[in-house]
DNA sequence: GTACGATGA
């Protein structure tokens, strides 16, 4: 390959759009389609000379220029004015009106009214943003069909719907929290005014333990659904039923019975419409023509094996042969982004000084939240930013300034990997994105003006490429979703999903569940499994806290079970400073292992908090390799988790002070089926399993060769490891049964 | 002898 030219790119003959080519109407009778005639004009294309040119390591690389339009939409800006005043000056309120009435989505308006009406369920087409995720609600609104009940509005994630809810009270001209409200864990905005409220999908999930018919809201919105997000799978399952219960019970009773109907409004992405369709039988299906700025699309003549160093050298094409805009490249996970900043840095230097400079910004979730704010600060004069990303940038985070886009085509996937024995391994595994990925990836490049997107595969793998991700029931752990369809007196087993996960996944939650007490021999819940599906928690932790009740330690346990399931780690990991962080790590350590080693440093991180301002206490974390966010974040679960006690009469305060046995106990009760004993060779065998794991290195415990563990999980990498693991004793195992066969248990399937 | 895609309650 080095001798001859590399040919990197080839034209993308058709555009890429997917009117009339990718998509295809099921059923074309059925659908409506309210677009706009005159389609924003498509901009001349700065003329340049193709792509050619020599990259830093000699290559030469080669490709010419064609046009192509992504995909749909995207017109209304939601990060331009988040926090709009509540009451605009009068020009800016003018302005404001003046945007909705140019959005593609409001010359449809009464042809979408109309079928509202009309239809009990109708499935909404077009791409984030086009404007329906703002417009739809205020013109159910402003049109009466929602009477006076509420319109709900459901988002897979909380920053949309709290900056969505904030866009859409300054459109109504009002406060947030008035007419327009949100709600999230640990916020909420809304008031006995409230009429559209974006919630997330989890949030209304939870509603539905209070209010299982849902009767506040005369209209549910489900936003982001192709995305087919857990909650939104349950949501969608549960609605079906809910609407046919409430639309039953309304029949006949006159006009004043109209609010307890229910409608349902799906909105997707265009691919994957006729699963939804199907599974709302009588459903009227709406396409909703967008617009965005064009992007140009091309794809590499030939697989790249290499992806780190197809993007660097295509990230130099574009630098020395481009015009200023800068770079977004999708990459699967930290390891490559560190890797690649590395070697953009090294040829950055040795560029001709005439050229612009090269300010590289990493980003990816479990960064500091500093550093991820980087991205946002305007780059300065001469300078070029690069931001390489994970997939947080394709949908959480919109990245403004972005001209050209670089597609590795890789992203990483969890699965689960289900035992017979109840608990199951996670794996994290790179693998090629789907079809809609890459084109919402793509269309990054077209926020703001004409982009380019860079894809390092062929046009043939793109083809080859499934439609859309597999729903996420599919592929995680189903203890907690079946626990809470449980207190809902619902079986996930036969609940009518959209796609049933498998039975392997579905008996292991059913052991897990049964080992820790949540449901009795027949598969009944039990009390016990009613109070632990009210902890906003994994079950296996829920169930350690209630266990802390009869060790007096609530308070211990709950400040390990916070930090255990804040979404960030505790202890940042960087590779290259691994001494360090393992040096650090010391200070905090505890014999009995990992759990209590958290608990030392939640107390220290207190004792400083408590003489520190927040530079201070932000430093002191850098300097012992601690993530604050995830103190921070496990500060609000604490406080959330106390609120639970409380409904429970369950004592939170109470403490064992610095014995580590009742801590290590209450845990042991949730995780049984978590727990291991030494072999000779140094490996664990699981007491509840067939399985051996390896203590993993970043553990106290890592080389202690202690007789019997209980671990918090496993992931499955080149070994199967067991991470955050503690001491526990032999004969508090036997007696939960842990070191019993298997056939003392009932038969569960 | 070493993992860390993204979400959510």
């Amino acid at each position: 390959m080095c001798a001859k030219t590399l040919r990197l790119f080839h034209e993308n003959r058709k555009p890429a759009s997917l009117r009339g080519r990718s998509f295809k109407r099921p059923n074309p009778g059925r659908y409506v389609e309210i677009s706009d005639d005159e389609r924003r004009p498509k901009k001349k294309h700065h003329k340049h000379n193709g792509m050619n040119g020599s990259m830093p390591n000699g290559k030469h690389v080669s490709s010419k220029k064609i046009n192509g339009l992504v995909n749909g939409t995207t017109v209304v800006h939601m990060d331009d004015e988040p926090d709009a005043a509540p009451v605009a000056s009068s020009s800016k309120f003018a302005d404001i009106q003046r945007q909705r009435t140019n959005l593609p989505i409001a010359r449809g308006k009464e042809a979408l009214l109309n079928e509202f009406r009309e239809y009990d369920v109708t499935v909404l087409l077009g791409e984030t943003g086009s404007g329906k995720t703002t417009q739809v609600p205020q013109y159910l609104l402003e049109s009466g069909i929602a009477a006076e009940g509420m319109i709900a509005v459901t988002q897979p994630r909380k920053v949309a719907a709290t900056s969505l809810a904030n866009r859409v009270a300054a459109e109504q001209n009002s406060r947030v929290g008035s007419v327009v409200g949100y709600a999230v864990r640990f916020d909420e905005r809304s008031s006995a005014d409230t009429r559209i409220k974006y919630l997330t999908d989890g949030m209304i999930f939870r509603e539905l333990m209070s209010d299982p018919m849902l009767s506040k809201y005369s209209i549910i919105i489900v936003d982001e659904a192709h995305e087919r997000s857990l909650r939104t799978d349950l949501l969608i399952a549960n609605l079906k039923t809910i609407q046919q219960r409430r639309n039953a019970s309304s029949e006949g009773k006159g006009k004043g019975k109209e609010k307890e109907r229910l409608k349902i409004i799906i909105m997707s992405a265009t691919l994957d419409a006729e699963k939804f369709a199907k599974f709302f039988s009588g459903s009227k299906v709406i396409y909703v023509q967008g617009r965005q700025h064009p992007v140009t699309i091309y794809h590499s003549a030939q697989s790249q094996v290499d992806y780190v160093d197809s993007a660097m050298r295509t990230f130099f094409q574009i630098h020395t042969d481009q015009p200023p805009g800068d770079v977004l490249i999708f990459l699967p996970g930290q390891e490559d982004i560190e890797s690649l900043e590395k070697s953009i840095r090294l040829y950055a230097s040795q560029l001709p000084p005439d050229q612009q400079e090269v300010l590289i910004c990493p980003m990816y979730a479990s960064q500091a939240a500093g550093q991820n704010a980087k991205v946002f600060n305007t780059t300065p004069s001469n300078t070029r930013k690069c931001i390489l990303a994970t997939n947080i940038a394709e949908t959480s985070i919109t990245i403004p300034g972005v001209k050209y886009v670089i597609d590795t085509g890789k992203c990483k996937e969890k699965r689960y990997l289900a035992k017979n024995t109840g608990g199951g391994f996670d794996t994290l595994m790179t693998r090629d994105i789907t079809k809609s990925s890459a084109m919402q990836r793509a269309g990054r490049a077209g926020r703001e003006g004409p982009g380019f997107c860079f894809r390092l595969y062929t046009e043939d793998s793109f083809k080859n490429m499934s439609l859309s991700a597999e729903p996420e029931i599919m592929r995680c752990g189903l203890t907690s979703p079946m626990l809470q369809l449980k207190c809902l007196g619902q079986q996930l087993e036969t609940l009518d999903l959209m796609d049933r996960p498998d039975m392997d996944s579905m008996i292991a939650a059913l052991k897990t569940l049964f080992l820790i007490g949540a449901l009795d021999q027949s598969g009944e819940i039990t009390q016990l499994g009613r109070d632990m599906a009210m902890f906003p928690l994994e079950p296996v932790h829920s169930r350690a806290v209630l266990a802390s009740k009869e060790y007096g330690c609530t308070s211990e346990v709950l400040t390990i079970i916070a930090i255990l399931s804040a979404s960030s780690n505790l202890f940042v990991d960087n590779s290259d400073q691994r001494d360090a962080v393992a040096e650090s790590r010391r200070k905090f350590k505890h014999a009995s292992g990992d759990h209590l080693t958290i608990l030392n440093v939640v107390r220290a991180y207190r004792d400083v908090a408590l003489s520190e301002n927040k530079s201070g206490r932000r430093e002191w974390c850098r300097k012992h390799f601690l993530n604050e966010r995830a103190l921070l974040e496990a500060n609000d679960i604490r406080e959330q988790l106390q609120q639970t006690c409380e409904r429970l009469k369950l004592d939170w305060k109470a403490s064992c002070g610095e014995r580590d046995e009742p801590v290590i106990q209450s845990l042991g009760h949730g995780l049984v089926m978590n727990t291991a004993f030494l072999q000779p060779d140094g490996t664990y065998k699981q007491a509840m399993g067939q399985s051996t794991v390896k203590i993993h290195p970043s553990s106290v415990l890592c080389d202690k060769k202690v007789p019997t563990i209980v671990y918090n999980e496993v992931v499955y990498t080149n070994q199967i490891y067991a991470r955050t693991v503690s001491v526990i004793s032999k004969s508090f195992l036997a007696g939960l049964g842990a070191l019993k066969t298997t056939s003392d248990r009932p038969a569960l399937d």
